[in-house]
DNA sequence: GCCGTTTTCGGCCCGACTGTTTTCAGTCG
C-alpha cells in the first residue's frame, strides 16, 4: 500500500471536486515529504515517532497516515470516492485536462475515464461544451495517443540522444548566444518528463521561435509566443523553450532548473534579505517601491547571482531537491561532488560465459582503456538460468580463464567473481567452497519479486549475513517504467547492510538506477559502502557509469563513501575486512 | 491543511500562453 498515492488521490480528488486549493497544497506537500522519507512510514508510526515532526504533516495529516498504516485505507477517501468518482484522477493526467475541465467532462457527459474520453471525442461530443472547441478537443485526442505511447516517463539515456542534436542545431542558429537545458534533465532524475530549454537571444526572437518549430524532429506544435514555445518530438517528448536575454540567463536558468521546492526555499531566504527573486533576475523590494522599473534590479546574469544574493555558495543542481542542501550550503557543509576519475574499478558486469557480449578479456582490456585499477567479472549463477548462469565446475573453469587473462592483460587486476542468486529462502545459489574461492561475492535476487514485504526484508538479509557476502547487488530490483521495486523494507537492509559489513550496489544502468537517490543517502547516513557499477553486458556498457556517478551525486555521495572510489590496495584491505 | 524570530489567524508564487470567454478561465511549469 502507497501511502502517498493515496495523498495523491485524495487531493487529487479534492481538485476535482474544487475544493480551498490550499488544502489542496498541503496534501501535495505531504506527498512530497514521503516520497523523500530514507524510512518507511510505517516503521516510524510504529516506532511511535511523532509525524508532524515532518514538515508539511500536521495533526490531520498524521492521523491520515496512522489510518492507513494500521488500516490499509482512507475512510475520507472512500466518502470523497461517492461523491467524485476516482477514476477522474486518471483525466488530470492528460496534457490540457486539469481538475476544472476534468470536472465539467464528469458532470455534463458522465465521463470518468480515459476510454470514456476517447469514445465521447470520438462521438464529437466533446467540442460543444463549455470552455472547450474544436482546438481543445483535438488536443485532448492527441494527448490520449501520447498517454497510450509512452506510458511513464523518459529515461536520461533515451533523451541524452535526443536533446544533443537538438541543442547543436539551435546552437547553429544566427542569433543564439548560448543554449542551456534546465528542469529535471539538468538535476539529471532518473526519468524526466519533459526537456525546458533556455536559449540567450537578446533581439531575434521571432527567428528563433521560427527555427525551434522547424526542427526536423518536431511533429508538433503545441504553443510558440513570443519568449515561449512547446513542441512535441517524434518520441513523444515534449520540449519547451524559453528564449531569455543576458542580464536574466542566470535567473532564468536557476528558476527553470528547480526544483520547484528548491526554488521556494531560495524565494523564502531572499524575503528574509528584502530581496525578490524571480526568473528575471534579483530585485530589491525596498528600491522597487521607490523607482521604477529596472533599476532595483541586483544580479541576474549569472545563475551564482542567485546564490550570492542570500549569501550562498553556488548549489550543484543535482542537490537541488530542497533536501537540506540550502542549510548545507549555509553551514559550508554541501558534499564534495563526485569526479569521473573517482572511480577506480567496475565491480559488475558480464561476460560470455554468462548472458554478455564479450569475453573476459575484452572487458578486463576495456576497463584498462577506461583507466580503472581493477575490475570484477560477475557472471550470473545457475538458478538464472535464462541469462545461461553457471553450474560449480564452471564456476572453476572460468577461474583458470581468470588466471590466463591476468597473465595476458597487464595494468589492471581482474577479480575472480559471481552474481550469486539469492534464492526464495535467502541461502545463495552456490556452494561455500565456491564461495570461498572467490575474490568478491555480489548477491542478488532474480526470483520470487512479489513475496510480502516480511518475508522479502527476511529473505534478503538473510543472505547478507552469510560471511562471504561483500555487494548486494541492484538492491530493490526495479526496471523504471517496467517494474517497480520490489516490497521491501530497504531501510532495514540498509541497517543490516550496516552492521554485517556488506556494501550495496548503486546500479549505473539508466534503466535501473537501484538505489534510488534518498536510499543511496541513507546508506552514506548509515556508513554502508556504497558501490558504483555498470553492471555491463558488453563494452560499451562500460559507459554507462556516468548515470550512477550522477546518480550518486543527487544522494549526496563523496569519494569516501564510494567503494570502487578504492584503490587497489585500499580496496584489497577492504576485501579481507572480515577475516583479517 | 500547514505554518509562525514580523503572525496561533491569515497567509499560502505567479507569469506565459492558448483558446474561446467579446475581457478571461484553464492549464502548465
Amino acid at each position: 500500500m502507497e501511502i502517498a498515492a493515496v495523498l495523491r488521490e485524495f487531493g487529487d480528488l479534492l481538485e476535482i471536486k474544487g475544493s480551498n486549493p490550499f488544502r489542496i497544497r498541503a496534501y501535495r506537500n505531504a506527498v512530497r515529504t514521503i516520497n523523500d522519507l530514507t524510512r518507511s512510514l510505517a516503521s516510524m508510526v510504529e516506532g511511535g515517532e511523532d509525524l508532524t515532526e515532518l514538515p508539511g504533516i500536521g495533526k490531520e495529516m498524521a492521523n491520515h497516515i496512522g489510518e492507513l498504516v494500521e488500516w490499509g485505507e482512507l475512510s475520507v477517501l472512500e466518502a470523497l470516492g461517492q461523491e467524485v468518482p476516482r477514476s477522474l484522477t486518471d483525466l488530470i493526467r492528460l496534457d490540457g485536462v486539469g481538475p476544472k475541465k476534468a470536472k465539467r467532462l464528469w458532470e455534463e457527459l458522465g465521463v470518468t475515464s480515459v476510454d470514456d474520453l476517447e469514445q465521447a471525442l470520438e462521438e464529437d461530443r466533446v467540442a460543444g461544451l463549455a470552455g472547450f472547441g474544436a482546438k481543445s478537443a483535438e488536443k485532448i485526442f492527441r494527448s490520449i495517443e501520447d498517454f497510450r505511447k509512452h506510458q511513464g516517463r523518459f529515461l536520461l539515456s533515451e533523451v541524452d540522444v535526443l536533446v544533443r542534436p537538438l541543442i547543436r542545431y539551435l546552437e547553429e542558429v544566427g542569433v543564439v548566444e548560448r543554449v542551456e537545458v534546465a528542469g529535471s534533465y539538468r538535476r539529471r532524475k532518473e526519468t524526466v518528463g519533459d526537456i525546458d530549454l533556455l536559449v540567450l537571444s537578446e533581439d531575434g526572437h521571432e527567428q528563433v521561435m521560427d527555427s525551434f518549430q522547424a526542427y526536423p524532429g518536431v511533429v508538433r506544435v503545441e504553443a510558440a509566443g513570443g519568449s515561449k514555445g512547446r513542441v512535441v518530438l517524434r518520441s513523444g517528448l515534449p520540449v519547451d523553450l524559453r528564449i531569455v536575454p543576458r542580464d536574466s540567463f542566470g535567473a532564468a536558468l536557476h528558476y527553470f532548473s528547480g526544483s520547484k521546492e528548491h526554488n521556494v526555499a531560495i524565494r523564502t531566504l531572499g524575503v528574509k534579505k528584502g530581496l525578490k527573486i524571480s526568473e528575471y533576475g534579483v530585485f530589491s523590494e525596498s528600491e522597487a517601491e521607490a523607482g521604477d522599473s529596472g533599476d532595483n534590479k541586483v544580479g541576474g546574469a549569472e545563475e551564482a547571482d542567485v546564490f550570492s544574493a542570500v549569501g550562498l555558495p553556488w548549489i550543484n543542481p543535482l542537490l537541488r531537491e530542497n533536501r537540506g542542501e540550502v542549510e548545507a550550503a549555509r553551514a559550508g557543509e554541501l558534499p564534495e561532488a563526485l569526479k569521473t576519475q573517482d572511480i577506480r574499478g567496475d565491480l559488475q558486469m558480464h561476460s560470455t560465459w554468462s548472458d554478455g557480449a564479450n569475453t573476459l578479456r575484452e572487458m578486463a582490456e576495456a576497463c584498462r582503456d577506461r583507466g580503472y585499477e581493477y575490475l570484477s567479472i560477475t557472471d550470473h549463477s545457475q538458478a538464472v538460468t535464462v541469462a545461461g548462469g553457471l553450474k560449480p565446475p564452471q564456476v572453476r573453469e572460468q577461474w583458470e580463464q581468470v588466471e590466463e587473462v591476468r597473465q595476458l592483460v597487464g595494468g589492471i587486476h581482474l577479480f575472480r567473481s559471481l552474481e550469486v542468486d539469492i534464492l526464495k529462502d535467502g541461502s545463495l545459489d552456490m556452494p561455500d567452497e565456491i564461495l570461498a574461492g572467490l575474490d568478491l561475492v555480489l548477491v542478488s535476487v532474480h526470483s520470487f519479486m512479489n513475496m510480502p514485504i516480511a518475508e522479502m526484508t527476511k529473505r534478503v538479509i538473510r543472505a547478507l549475513e552469510h560471511p562471504q557476502v561483500d555487494i548486494l547487488a541492484h538492491p530493490t530490483g526495479r526496471i523504471l517504467n517496467r517494474r517497480e521495486p520490489f516490497a521491501m523494507d530497504v531501510d532495514a537492509v540498509l541497517q543490516a547492510a550496516a552492521e554485517l559489513d556488506v556494501a550495496v550496489e548503486l546500479n549505473a544502468h539508466p534503466s535501473r538506477l537501484d538505489l534510488h537517490d534518498r536510499h543511496v543517502r541513507r546508506a552514506k547516513e548509515l556508513g554502508v559502502k556504497v558501490a558504483i557499477n555498470t553492471d555491463a553486458h558488453s563494452v560499451q556498457d562500460l559507459d554507462l557509469m556516468r548515470y550512477g556517478l550522477d546518480q550518486g551525486r543527487r544522494g549526496w555521495l563523496e569519494s569516501g563513501d564510494v567503494l570502487n572510489a578504492m584503490s587497489l590496495g585500499e580496496f584489497q584491505v577492504w576485501k579481507d575486512r572480515k577475516n583479517p
